[in-house]
DNA sequence: TTACTTGCAAATCGTTTGCGATATA
DNA sequence: TATATCGCAAACGATTTGCAAGTAA
């Protein structure tokens, strides 16, 4: 039942942001609270509490895997420019499921919805900059590709 | 303009499946058309391939990218058992993206839908056999972590 | 003690890349 | 002969894992 001091730091770190950090993002930030905890410590309770459904491994386009502190089901809008994964606000689309069900004989469990655009940071930014999105949170250029 | 032999070879694996493969599915398949191909080059011809956008990369969950030989968007299901990826034909939601334009204030650009279920061959395993989707085409148990 | 969990480092996996050789225009 | 693409192997980045030490009941 006890969760260990790591796991602890870990999930308020979590909980703290809106962004969907990667593994290396939350180690970073787990880091303040905690600087000798390790990158595999972090990777072993990220993958446990997903396991246990207490936050969302989430695996939008591009190389890492990122996090997310809000289990309850929702969808993503990821920028193609700086990479950046946030929330969005809709409805869930609930007969979804069951129209993909008569449609394919599958026993659909479940969906996800990803958009893809350009946040308003990197709208304003373009033209501008020629290195559009820099430094902004939770980056990821390599995961445009 | 012109197409390399394995180019050509690559892109025709591609399209007589309807899995969505991976990287290292095509080079086994492509092997059998011509044994000396590198897993390098499938690499480069893909990645090229989607960049044209003569075929489709997709990112479902999991930790290997999956190629498509069907350029025209569609929706995804996945089987959580045995990790086969299925195209699902369903009507595109046009509306979607204007509706999340207006909730984010993001540009939005497009939007991708994956559904995750079990699908019919590994349904009726279930129970049955101990292994679930042993030896199925384009699994890929790793994914389903 | 006993059962976890950690920090660290090495191993693994998917993918990319440098380079000399090969094929094609 | 010039240009593009190849095969191969080494490099890379993200993630996982083995293990000895640390922690808490």
């Amino acid at each position: 039942m006890a969760m260990s001091r790591q796991a602890k730091v870990i999930l308020d770190v979590l909980r703290s942001v809106t962004s969907h950090p990667t593994a290396d993002e939350v180690y970073e930030m787990a880091r303040e609270a905690m600087p000798r905890i390790s990158l595999g410590t972090v990777y072993r309770n990220l993958e446990a509490m997903s396991e246990s459904g207490l936050v969302l491994k989430i695996y939008v386009s591009g190389t890492q895997k990122r996090f997310d502190g809000n289990p309850k089901p929702h969808y993503h809008i990821r920028c193609g420019v700086c990479g950046r994964v946030d929330d969005i606000d809709l409805d869930l689309l609930v007969d979804l499921d069951r129209t993909a069900q008569e449609a394919t004989g599958y026993d659909v469990l479940s969906h996800s919805v990803e958009f893809v655009g350009v946040c308003p940071r990197c709208r304003n930014q373009e033209g501008v900059n020629a290195a559009p999105g820099k430094s902004y949170t939770s980056r990821n250029p390599k995961d445009d590709k």
